[in-house]
Formats: C-alpha cells, structure tokens, sequence
DNA sequence: TTTGGAAGTTTGGTATACCAAACATTTTGA
DNA sequence: TCAAAATGTTTGGTATACCAAACTTCCAAA
C-alpha cells in the first residue's frame, strides 16, 4: 500500500492550489501558485520540492508543474471537502458567501472521514426531506434575525409543509 | 485597546489546558500540561514564557501558572468554540462523541465569529422549532444509515409532527 | 541574434514548535 | 533533616514555513 504521511495543511494548499491552476491552464506556474497563495515565489520553489520528493507532482527546475495520478487524488479530495464545507455553509448555514469561502479554506484541513460523510449526507438530507428544504431554512434565518420563533408563524409553515407534500404525493 | 495579535493554534491549546487545568486544581503544573498536550516538558516552559510575555498568563520559573484576566477571557472563548462546535456534531450531525471530541479539538481554531455564531444559532433552532427537533434527527440518522428517505414513512412523520404541535398548543 | 525583463532559484535569515538529554530546583518520605 | 524522586528548566538540535534579495535561466521582441 502507498504511504499514509498526512500532509501539512500548507501542502494540502500547494496541492490544491497546483489542482485549480491546472484546470485553468495545462500546467501550473511558481508564479501563479505564489499569487494564489499569496507567498514569495521563492517559497514555492522550496515547497515544489517536498512535493515533488513525495511523489504527489512532476517537477525539476524550470519544468512545467502538473500532479502526478497520486498527487491529483490527494488535491481532488480536498477540493471535495472544500466544497462540502462551502454548500454547507452556504446553503444550511446560510453564511455569505465570502465568508463561506474563506472558512472553508480554513476548515477543509481539518473535516475529513466520517465528520465530513455526514455533512454531505446532512446537505442532502435537509434538501430533500419533506419537513425540512428550503422554507425551514428560510424559519432558520428569520430566527436568527430576530432570535426567536413565531408561534404563528410556525402553524402556517406546519401546515403548508403538509399541504405541500400530500399535494405532491395524490 | 488591547492588541489583537492572533494566537497560533498551538498557544490556543496551551491556553486552553491551562484554563481547563485551573478548574480542577487551583493552578496548572508543567507536567500535566505537557501529559494534556502530549508534548515533552521542555516544550511547555517555552510556551510558558511566551505566554507570559503576551500577558496571558501568571508564570515564572518554578511558579504556579494561573491565568490573567486576559488569558482568562481567551481561553473561555476558545473553550466556548470547542463546545459548541462538539454539541453541533454530537446532537446535530449525531455524530459518536470520541469523533466528535477529536474534530471539535481542531476545528475550535478555525470556526469562530459569525460562523460560530450561526453554528449556535442553528442548534438552538432544531431544538426548538416544531418541524425540527429530534425526531426530525432521528429521520436523518435513518437517512444516512439506508441512504434514502421512505416516503411512507415520511407522511407518517409530517402527522405526527403536525398532531403534536397542535395538541401542545390547545 | 542578442538582450532585457519576466519567471524561477538560491541563499541567508527569522519564527514557531517540537524532542532528547543534561541540568537545576523543589518536594517528600524515611 | 536530608537524599532520592518528581518536577521544572536549559541546551542543542530538527523540521516546517516563511521572507528578502541576489542570482540564474528562459523567452520574446527589437
């Protein structure tokens, strides 16, 4: 079996920031990848190294930068759990987006395995579950502004979710 | 006002062990800081200083580590984020609760202001809202386990929520 | 074709965060 | 009370991750 050595989050970002480029041009450049990350470009040279040593991107000085097979699987799953992370605080949380973004960034290092199995599964569920969806949510951020429930209001948005769902199922 | 230079994640931990130690003892002691961090000693009278100098801390060689009021304050924050973010995955997520422990430990570092915020704000509201709660959490939990929704079982939930709204409010 | 600027690399330096092992101090129990 | 054990500190070393600035290579326009 390949080995485990768990990467530091600072390559977790090399790598994904080298995945990104790659989608935009054929191959990733110091350049780009330093602006990306927002370090010198001497930086990068140190870190396409240690990456290059691990196996995870084809590289020698001067050369074109691309992720090799194993090195593009890493960087694919940590933009999967980037944007697990990102729809969930966008779309459960309802966070703006920025600020979603820049969490995400933060938090794909760190929400792996069963944690982040969950979350997916969570996303769908409240999209598709009949007594959640959209409108709970929208509840969601009408109790968070003002932080409190309606009584009222919860009698007509119990209602309509019923209403709805027998509609849809006659 | 005070300075707001950020703290790395690894004198949050200090702080946090710190604060947590104080209440079981009167101080912290070196030894059960680094047992709690899993570091060596050593590594623990550099934090110390370092802590000390940001006046965080009550430290001198050889002293009892007491916080300030300052440190105080921080520590509470970080261990309010830890909370939070556990109870998030536990009763939300429903996640098993070493999981969530291990997740909540890293994640208290990188979720805080309005996202935490949110994160507060969303708990409280699947405890409270009628078509939420936890039998809404028990659909999900089944949800993740068969990977899909059983409409049956559905209309049987959307009833039984509907009565039980009701009949609490007659 | 050659040359100047862009891109990439190297070098020397800083800061954090850790360890192992030697050393110092404090505490405790005989 | 006074050593041994426990606890705390220091020292020297490693690894990561960054910067600034000098230097090298590459490429494209004159």
């Amino acid at each position: 079996m390949t080995k485990k050595t768990a990467l530091t989050e600072s390559m977790e970002d090399y790598l994904e920031a080298i995945w990104l480029l790659e989608r935009i041009h054929d191959a990733a450049r110091a350049k780009d990848i330093a602006a990306h990350l927002g370090v010198q470009r001497g930086t990068v040279t140190g870190a396409l190294k240690s990456l290059e040593e691990k196996g995870l991107i084809n590289y020698a000085p001067y050369s074109h930068i691309t992720l090799t097979p194993k090195g593009a699987e890493i960087a694919g799953e940590i933009n999967k759990r980037h944007k697990v992370i990102r729809n969930f605080l966008t779309e459960v949380l309802r966070i703006a987006p920025e600020t979603a973004e820049a969490t995400a960034c933060r938090m794909e290092h760190v929400v792996e395995g069963p944690v982040l199995d969950r979350l997916v599964c969570f996303i769908d569920f409240v999209h598709q579950c009949p007594r959640a969806g959209n409108d709970l949510l929208s509840s969601f951020t009408q109790y968070c502004e003002s932080g409190r429930l309606d009584w009222d209001q919860c009698q007509i948005c119990l209602d309509d979710c019923r209403d709805r769902f027998h509609s849809q199922n006659s």
